[in-house]
DNA sequence: ATGAAACCTGAACCAAGTTTCAACTTGGAA
DNA sequence: TTCCAAGTTGAAACTTGGTTCAGGTTTCAT
């Protein structure tokens, strides 16, 4: 049981649609322009690669092909395949939060707020399949990477429920454990019915889920 | 998004704790008690290089290494190491299934059955890290079987549900959604609890998140 | 006991894909 | 306009590990 820990880290840079942020090698850093468009296009090359192929199956010649640059510009911005994986990871995993909170900060109240996350959610999933993948691969690539977007995005949830028990909306007891339980729920009901499932209603399904959520499966009076 | 879909078979029989039972290519069925032994022994090996290494640094050598056979005997078994990593999915599954049923089947109600099931399903992981990893990893190796394993595990949860609505132990309308819900819920807390957590004290785990099944969330008098 | 089928062996083959590198081009600061 | 750091290029070297195969050994039905 011991998975790549890497922790070398990624590229930096790129503007627009990509934008790795992160700490960044140094050395590997765009200087110019010209740099910088070309690392965006190697990471929107990459996400289109890695989604559809696979880790694995994923080339970095399929990546730079994509891109329209040379198999060596690969190299003047990354070390190896490990890193540019690890780059997107990150930012797929800012993307997706910030494409969910805005909306769950605007809800009335904190079941509203997992309802609406959940039908988000979903939403994203179907548009950004690719993004599902990835990160989910993470798992067998980066586990670091993987387990701190869990961890992160677990965290935010549990404070979220802190937050609806202090106000009165939500039993007090809510904690640690019932945010994995919904966290996890989330996630398989994107693979289901976001993944799986081009046709099923989404908000149906975050209406039901978010019932049993509230209310619970036991039979009411 | 298109990811190996393969469908032929894996190898057949091998007595003891691995079997793969499943419908073997028969030209590669051991026909005698060496070969059964021999079979038994990839197998056993190929569970612990997959766990520990993940499919793609897992190498064929390291698993006849850890079988004590030589490199050309594993052809004689399977084709490939997607072959063998699908007979163990497999195989993993119908364990974990097997682990699992009893003790569901024994319980009260059905709201103490999903108690049970979730409990015993941490303690499976906590035993076998392995094959909670190996399942996870057929996501990008062998889709097919990984599919299957989620949508009979889930099938068999929405008929327990069912059954227990006509029971009227739970609310009526409990179907196909709560049931990925649930399946969702218990993976995650499996691996946060089971596989991170070596610690949490696994009942209380499962009765939390079983009272905010039965209840909800919701406040109440 | 005997022979044919089953099984075992591991060096060698080979494909695939990562990484390097030395020569060339471009951009922008002075 | 000059000049050099930054960036680009792609052929070739290098690795790795899956797969083959021809020859030897074991099993077991007859």
């Amino acid at each position: 049981m011991d998975q790549p820990r890497s922790s070398a880290p990624p590229g930096e840079g790129g503007a627009g649609p990509v934008d790795t942020a992160a700490p960044g090698n140094p050395d590997k850093a765009p200087r110019t322009e010209r740099g910088r468009r070309t690392l965006r296009k190697l990471l929107d090359a990459a996400a289109i690669e890695f989604g559809e192929r696979g880790f694995h199956d994923a080339s970095i010649s399929g990546i730079t092909r994509r891109a329209g640059t040379a198999l060596g510009s690969f190299y003047t911005y990354f070390d190896s395949k490990e890193e540019i994986f690890q780059a997107l990871v990150r930012y797929m995993s800012e993307q997706l939060r910030d494409h969910v909170t805005p909306l769950v900060q605007a809800a009335p109240d904190e079941i509203a707020a997992e309802r609406v996350g959940l039908e988000s959610f979903l939403r994203f999933v179907r548009e950004h399949k690719e993004i599902y993948r990835i990160i989910d691969e993470a798992e067998f690539v980066d586990y670091d990477s993987y387990r701190r977007h869990y961890e992160t995005t677990v965290e935010r949830m549990r404070q979220r429920l802190e937050n609806g028990a202090a106000r009165g909306e939500i039993r007090a007891d809510a904690g640690e454990v019932h945010a994995w339980a919904i966290a996890g729920m989330n996630v398989f009901l994107g693979m289901r019915y976001g993944l799986w499932d081009e046709s099923a209603d989404i908000a149906d399904v975050a209406r039901i889920a978010n019932d049993m959520l509230a209310n619970g499966l036991k039979t009411r009076g």
